[in-house]
RNA sequence: GCGCUUGUAGUAUAGUGGUAAUAUGCUGGCUUCCCAAGCCAGUGUCCCGGGUUCAAUUCCCGGCAGGCGCACCA
């Protein structure tokens, strides 16, 4: 049997062994934009997510969580309402949908089109007399699409599930403020839903109507952004830097250069929003991606999002889809305070700065993940296939299973219950081990390598003699002997 | 959302106006002291709805979903 390096055994794989499957629901045909994860999906998320937990923990950062789905105000106010609602000229005759405003800069290159409202816009359609450039029928009506996915509560209430979690952390300034004594920057991250109502989602898990976030806030003064302590301890770390004027050269090539490098050539700005890029980078770079299909590409001030003054993707070069952004670093700077100040009459202006009697409303700098765009990337670029071989060389300690228990032959019963009795010890050990009888042992070991697991325990005729095992290598194939007392010892170690 | 295209076991595919197949997977058994071996037995499929027809998985219409292109992707 052959087996093809190429994309198509890798989307078969996700749905194989149980790592994606969709669109949910499936047995009723599906909707478009909602996947499920599978045991293996799952458990690798949940992995990766304990990891960053951890290492969070580690920077000083505390998790929230908030609700997600949040009153009309809430997204007036952040800009959200305005900024994701679209105007769309629908034709009359084919139906085709154009982004209104996008349509008529480039249909009236003299006429300015910031600004207006869309009424305005589809006044101006009428008097030039715009054809839908399909079917040349005229083009007069406005429509709205909302990205934002609008419900109601309780009696009526208009609200809308929360198209970032970002915002609703802002939400709890106050409460932050008080907890963290006013300690700057007060260091916070919140994981969980957003949704957004994709006119056409596609690519798998890329581009989801319910996706998960892990987004990480900054709330920092002015003074501290340039003048910022933990910034010290890695100005001198190097990450691919792709800034905007250099892809305006169409240069699309990062450049690995040090982050006293980067504000030295003003590159970057702020020290702060330097020391967000590199836990950015360095969050990823603890999940297992080749260091050659990383980088931070930089907004161009057009690209940029309407809170932002400067903004950095951090993309992962997959073979399927090309550079994918699994997570935003975003100088929002005082713009949600501001506005949430204002719509909620709130008052948060505090001092900050050396200058107690200063006061001013803080900056949030933001570093914002994409889960479920870690999971496809990652699976991605540790997928091969080697010698007829598939294999999945994710790291230990994010792996869905760190080991599996094999009985070289399931016949024989002190074989079988010996295996079984690793399995217990490591089980009891909370270590995550996955036990098989079914098959060759061969066929066990692929299985294995289709799911990532770093390491198969086998036990043998010898083992019945000497208490050891044998502990194959998944990416090498290589195995050594192990007495059963240092299975844990020895995995651990690696 | 538009255009083109596709939809058959878990996965990958073939095929047909008379309800279906190949490979692989999966389950059980035999065998096997280490990398998808072998033998036996078993398992499971025509996306949904309507129409045409004596008969539709097959043809037609609509929907849903996937792929590609356009648009969209704060």
């Amino acid at each position: 049997m052959k087996i093809e390096d190429n994309i198509e055994t890798f989307n078969s794989l996700l749905r194989r062994r149980g790592f994606i499957w969709g669109p949910s629901p499936e047995i009723y045909g599906g909707l478009a934009g909602f996947y499920s994860y599978g045991p293996a999906g799952k458990a690798l998320k949940n992995n990766i997510l304990s990891k960053f937990r951890l290492e969070l923990r580690a920077f000083g950062f505390s998790e929230v969580e908030c609700p997600q789905i949040l009153p009309e105000i809430v997204w007036e106010a952040s800009g959200h309402l305005e900024r994701f609602i679209d105007p769309v000229f629908r034709c009359q005759e084919c139906e085709t949908m154009l982004r209104a405003d996008k349509f008529l800069r480039e249909q009236l290159p003299n006429t300015t089109i910031d600004g207006l409202t869309f009424e305005e816009m589809g006044e101006i359609a009428f008097i030039h007399k715009l054809k839908c450039p399909k079917c040349d029928t005229h083009l007069e009506k406005i429509e709205k699409h909302n990205l934002m996915l609008k419900t109601s509560v309780g009696n009526g209430v208009t609200a809308y599930l929360r198209p970032e979690t970002a915002t609703t952390t802002y939400l709890l300034f106050n409460r932050l403020n008080q907890d963290a004594r006013r300690q700057y920057p007060i260091k916070v991250f919140q994981y969980g839903k957003a949704y957004r109502n994709e006119i056409s989602p596609r690519q798998l898990v890329l581009r989801m109507r319910a996706f998960d976030q892990f987004e990480i806030q900054l709330f920092i003064g002015k003074e501290q952004e340039y003048n910022f302590e933990e910034y010290n301890e890695i100005s001198q770390k190097e990450l691919p830097l792709l800034d905007w004027q250099t892809q305006e050269k169409n240069v699309l090539v990062p450049n690995r250069i040090s982050l006293k490098q980067a504000i030295k050539t003003n590159m970057l700005k702020k020290p702060a929003f330097a020391y967000c890029l590199f836990l950015g980078y360095y969050l990823t770079s603890k999940l297992g991606f080749p260091d050659e299909v990383i980088r931070l590409r930089q907004h161009s001030p057009q690209e940029m999002a309407h809170y932002a003054d400067d903004a950095w993707d951090l993309e992962i070069n997959t073979k399927q889809f090309g550079w994918v952004e699994i997570c935003g670093i975003h100088d929002r700077t005082d713009y949600d305070l501001k506005r949430h100040g204002q719509f909620s009459k709130q008052n948060f202006n505090i001092p900050m700065g050396t200058d107690q009697n200063l006061k001013e409303i803080p900056q949030i700098l933001e570093i914002a993940f994409g889960p479920d765009r870690i999971i496809y990337t990652l699976l991605e670029s540790n997928f091969s296939v080697e010698d007829e071989r598939i294999i999945l060389k994710i790291e230990p300690d994010i792996a869905p299973n760190l080991v599996a228990v094999f009985p070289l032959v399931k016949n024989k019963e002190n074989i079988f219950n010996l295996a079984k009795k690793v399995h217990r010890l490591l089980l009891d050990s909370r270590i995550s081990s996955f036990f098989d009888s079914a098959g060759s042992i061969g066929k066990r070991y692929r299985r294995q390598d289709e799911l990532g697991t770093p390491y198969c325990i086998t036990i043998d005729y010898e083992s019945l003699d000497d208490n050891t095992v044998t502990i194959r290598h998944r990416d090498t194939m290589e195995q050594k002997r192990v007495l059963i007392s240092e299975i844990i010892d020895y995995i651990n170690k690696k």
